[in-house]
DNA sequence: GTGTCGCTATCCCCTAAGATAGAGGAGGCG
DNA sequence: CGCCTCCTCTATCTTAGGGGATAGCGACAC
């Protein structure tokens, strides 16, 4: 070991395909100063090999089993706040940005993005320095000034999206036909949308509901 | 050279993740029977890389920019009646797997493969025999006895499933109200649906549209 | 305690959506 | 040629969906 050789930054990979952790084990570990020290296919397993190795950075994809990449950043953040997560998705609805850094996620960055891009995030979110590019910043905008769903909307803005009736909503949710009329109205209200056809649309793109 | 070395299998790669391409192509060389000789991040460069290099395989992305990997499917084999492609996506739909499949594709796999099954469907791929996944088949197989859409009931549900109404749709296919029920009506029974927006749902389970 | 917010609920009104049935023209195919 | 599919249009009828407004109740904050 020379001297001038600095910590090498540790990384831990979490992504459900292993086509695309290969990809990016390949790409970090070819770099000088970082190597990957473990890799996950799933939230559990993420959150269980932040805690083995403590890494400088984790990247994390937002759609995996078990458990998605919020739920992740916020359970590893309240074990550790100092923890630096990296998400890396395909999702760039402005829900799915906002969520995840106003979560406390150190950066976030689209698949399609170069390799350098992807590297040089690497390095900014391990020295604790964020990291957004301009498009998603801007994403990240636009979700400013927008109303958020409450938890009861997003229960049937879920319902909604897969194909429900409002009397059938009711029936699932134990409330009456009128109170699931008013939640998909605000709803509507609230996603600009005149139709639950629309609100779906509106809603997905968005990504405040997946599938 | 030594005369027991059989030539390499030649593969393209075309997906539009530079870190999904990355991973492929580690993948691949450090295989001692198989090499990389293109990678494309779109569809129209797919074609062309496939021209130029004419290669054993082509490891094709479905959703892409410029040409998705269905129109690539259709024009490469067009060319090149012989060529041996393989699908690899995120998408299981029924009927983007019984699309790719039926326009001659040779082997349909998902990105959460493990990486053996990934080589071993490069190499059977690469000696013209298809490859298909236990679940991959089970789904092209439920595709079999369901109805398919015409051109303009597609087109029809296209717009259904960005919220439009029946007489937006109207105005934007130029036919009246009427007639956009009509196809709407057929779409609800093909898709076995009883509102639109199950049938958005369904036929977004399906892979009849995508976004 | 007063105010705000989320969830629940109810009433009226009206339109869009879906169910049903029928029919004619264009084009492909045996 | 007749047969069939696709696309188009029509008409009627019923219901689910959506607009607007209002309000009680519990939780929580100030």
């Amino acid at each position: 070991m020379s001297a001038v050789v600095k910590t090498k930054i540790r990384v831990v990979l979490a992504d459900d395909h292993p086509v695309v952790r290969d990809g990016l084990a390949a790409m970090v570990n070819q770099q000088a100063d970082m190597e990957v020290v473990g890799e996950a296919g799933d939230g559990e397993e993420a959150i269980v090999l932040y805690e083995q190795h403590r890494p400088d950075v984790m990247v994390l994809d937002l759609r995996m089993p078990k458990r998605d990449g919020v739920a992740v950043v916020q359970r590893v953040l309240e074990l550790y706040p100092k923890a630096c997560i990296l998400i890396m998705t395909t999702y760039d609805g402005d829900e799915d940005i906002f969520q995840c850094l106003s979560q406390g996620a150190k950066g976030y960055l689209l698949k399609d993005a170069p390799r350098p891009e992807i590297l040089s995030a690497i390095r900014a979110v391990s020295e604790d320095r964020p990291y957004t590019s301009s498009q998603v910043a801007a994403k990240a905008l636009q979700r400013m000034g927008k109303p958020s769903l409450t938890q009861r909307e997003l229960a049937v803005l879920q319902l909604v999206a897969e194909g429900r009736s409002n009397k059938d909503i009711a029936r699932r949710l134990a409330i009456t036909e009128g109170t699931a009329k008013t939640h998909v109205k605000a709803i509507l209200t609230k996603l600009d949308a005149i139709s639950r056809t629309e609100a779906v649309a509106v809603a997905h793109k968005r990504g405040l509901i997946h599938l």
